[in-house]
DNA sequence: GCTCAACCCTGTAGTCACTACGGAGTCAAG
DNA sequence: CTTGACTCCGTAGTGACTACAGGGTTGAGC
């Protein structure tokens, strides 16, 4: 008997329980048979499922890209262009949001370290006063 | 006559109008006065507040981290002790996050450029299907 | 005077990906 | 017979906006 309850899918998948509900609403999980009173039982697929919105999900992408990832695993015997092509949508994103942050840490760092005893003369808040450089806009 | 509109406040500042209705709305902009009409008239110093608010957003700020800074901003006497420790603390999750995405990065382009005729064979399909190894869970 | 565009107002709902809650039913162990 | 763990459903909350519906006002041009 490997048919599983949602907390024991939740337990074996790794997603919350309230968030398989909620996948199942938007239409990511396929609504599972019911037991006599209503309860939902899973099979060992939805474990599977499961795991790879949540590896997906850890990848960064979009419960819409999972979406679609979803369909083409469906099709074993199309080509996995597709596939790629939001990798590399995926990958572009994240290495646009890396430099956004490392530009961003790197005006944190040079606001650091203040210990004026006057937060009139505090680097950050002296920094968030100014007026923009117009040479500095990005 | 150096009175505005909203829609001139929003073009000075750089702050669309609506956020700036969001911004009195949490209270993180005062009520300005009203012409007879009932039409917001702001002062210059709304485009400076809004300027820093814009700016602190660009760091990261969340916007009740931003409501410390105008109150620390606000009392110039004050040891601009509290405001380097939420700099500390923006830059350690900016750090963090630069982690996870370099992270994320690797693993997208160990994913990437899969050019499988099958999606049976996609190296993208074939991960996310994969079992969780245990030795690399984080 | 009439029309039109460009403003302005308010309040509400939508976004994303959940998470939390209220209020109720079910079930097994002690 | 009660307790506690589980289940169900629907709704509302999160952050930081953004968009819309449904109006009112203003100024320019005809």
């Amino acid at each position: 008997m490997r048919e599983l309850s949602t907390k024991q899918l939740a337990d074996a998948s790794g997603v919350n329980g309230e968030t398989i509900r909620y996948y199942e609403r938007i239409g990511l999980l396929p609504e599972p048979p019911r037991t006599g009173n209503g309860y939902r039982r899973y099979g060992q697929d939805a474990v599977t499922r499961l795991g790879f919105i949540r590896r997906a999900r850890e990848l960064g992408f979009a419960l819409d890209d999972i979406r679609s990832l979803l369909e083409l695993a469906a099709h074993p015997d199309a080509p996995c262009r597709d596939a790629d092509a939001l990798v590399q949508r995926q990958l572009a994103a994240v290495e646009a949001r890396i430099r956004d942050l490392q530009a961003l840490q790197a005006a944190l760092q040079s606001l650091a370290g203040c210990n004026s005893t006057a937060a009139a003369h505090c680097r950050l808040l002296e920094a968030l006063d100014q007026r923009d450089c117009p040479d500095c806009r990005h």
